[in-house]
Order: C-alpha cells, then structure tokens, then sequence
DNA sequence: CTAATCCTTAAAGTTACCTCTAAGTCAAGT
DNA sequence: ACTTGACTTAGAGGTAACTTTAAGGATTAG
C-alpha cells in the first residue's frame, strides 16, 4: 500500500494531480484508510501506468476516462476496449511516421545552415 | 504572389492564424499590395514551412519566434540558429524513442486485451 | 459596378491539462 | 504529544495555441 507521496514520487504525476485524475474518472476506485487517506495498491499503480501510457502517447484525459469506464462495465466491453486500443495504436504509428518525415526535413534544414555557419567561419577566419 | 486565402490552403492554417502568426512575430515581412493587402512569396512558403516543420514537431511559438528573430538579424546568429536546430533535433530523436517504448506497451496491453477477448467469445460462443 | 475578399484593433472565448489556494479538519508516524 | 502530511470542496489562475466576434472601412477580380 502507498499514499499518495509514495506514488507521486513513484510516477512524476503530482498529488494534486492524483486526486485531479481521480476526480475525473481516470484512476477510479482506490482503496482508503479508515481516516480517509487513498492506498494506493501495486494494482492500482498498474492501472496507473496503462494511463500514463495512453496519456503519453497522446490520448486525451477524456478518452482515457472513456476506457476506464468500459473495464468498470466488465468482459462486456472487451470488444470496444480493444477497439479503441487498436485505432489509437494506429494513430500513433501514423504520428510517429508523420515525425519522422519533419525530423528529416529538420535534419536536412540543419545540414544546411551547418554549412552556411562553416561558410561564413572561414570567411571570417580568413579575413581576420 | 499568393493571397492570405491562398495560402491558408495550400498550409491548412486558417487566414486568422495566418495573421496571428505574423503578429507573433513567426512569418515577418510579408509583403503588401498598395491597398495593403497581404501578397506572400514562393520564399514566404518556403519560411512557412520550416515555421510548420519545427511547429509540428513540438517547438512552442515563442521559440519559433525566437528562432525567426535571430534569421533576421542575419549572418552572426548562424552559430546560435544551428545550435538551437541541434537541440530540438535531439529533443525530437529522445520523443520518438520515448514513445517508441509506450507504443511497445500498448501494443503488449492489446495483445493481452485480444487474447482475454478471444478467450470470452469463444466462452459465450460454446454456451450458446 | 459589384460581390467577394481583405484590412484593422482589441478583446473575449475555447480547449486541454493542469496548478494552486483557502479554510478548516483529521490522521499517522516517531 | 507533536509535527508532518492528508482530507474536502470550490473556485481561481495559468499556459499554449488558437478562434471568434464586432465594427467599419478599403480593395480587388471579373
């Protein structure tokens, strides 16, 4: 069981930020101590992680409560949950595909001005 | 020479985001038609371009505009200009390795989903 | 000539995702 | 016991990048 420091330093995601999750449905169901404090258990820092991971290729907190809400629904959703996996899954390779083709366009723009500043050095070298 | 509806097209920038841009300092020195008139150039394109391609790949407005700024101020700011292209182009490499590696876990988590689906149908199809 | 397009400023509104504050209470670890 | 950390609600504040609105006037293409 962890509080919710624990996970904070665990995940990089502030407390605040916790709860904020929580209240908008992300991470739902976390366990409390007769005081009220949240323990979090090794399951729920699963969880957390598929979020983060969604989270961090893009899907939106939105969308990420969309699924969340469907594994709360049961085996019934599987078929949808997979879904959504599947086309967000696909939405990222074509992201990913779309940067490479910028990263080389960079890449090239950097080559490029590499050799106007090696250019403009010697002539400046030169002059000196 | 191209009409600010032109070239909302040809980018898929609206033309209020066009006049944003130039407001913020990221395509400067557009030309004019005596009746004031925006009239952008194969060269504004070109520009635009490498605006959109650092844009697309995560640099903010304000760097862009900082990168735009030190073009204008010509020849001296070569060193700086590659040196901020380098970064971002790191910054960019260590992204798509980072989602490079989510990616991997949400392929493993759909994997795992297709497999529990797969299980279930066919438990539903026999009990049928 | 006329319809469609463009110009301006200034500011308010939008979406996404937080981030922080306040005020007051309560719990946990040493 | 005491200090540190956690709890709540509710709302304000913040940033980035737009997006829209309004109002009125000027320009341009056909």
């Amino acid at each position: 069981m962890y509080t919710i420091q624990d996970v904070s330093e665990k995940t990089g995601l502030t407390a605040h930020t916790l709860r904020y999750y929580e209240k908008e449905g992300l991470l739902t169901g976390v366990e409390r101590s007769q005081g009220g404090f949240r323990q979090y258990s090794d399951e729920d820092l699963e969880r957390l992680g598929l979020i983060c991971c969604l989270k961090n290729t893009g899907m939106s907190l939105h969308e990420i409560a969309r699924f969340v809400a469907l594994t709360n629904e049961g085996e019934q959703t599987l078929r949808e949950r997979v879904e959504m996996l599947r086309e967000h899954r696909e939405s990222v390779i074509a992201r990913m595909a779309e940067m490479q083709r910028y990263l080389d366009k960079v890449t090239w723009k950097l080559n490029f001005f590499s050799g106007k500043l090696k250019e403009y050095e010697e002539r400046k070298g030169s002059a000196s």
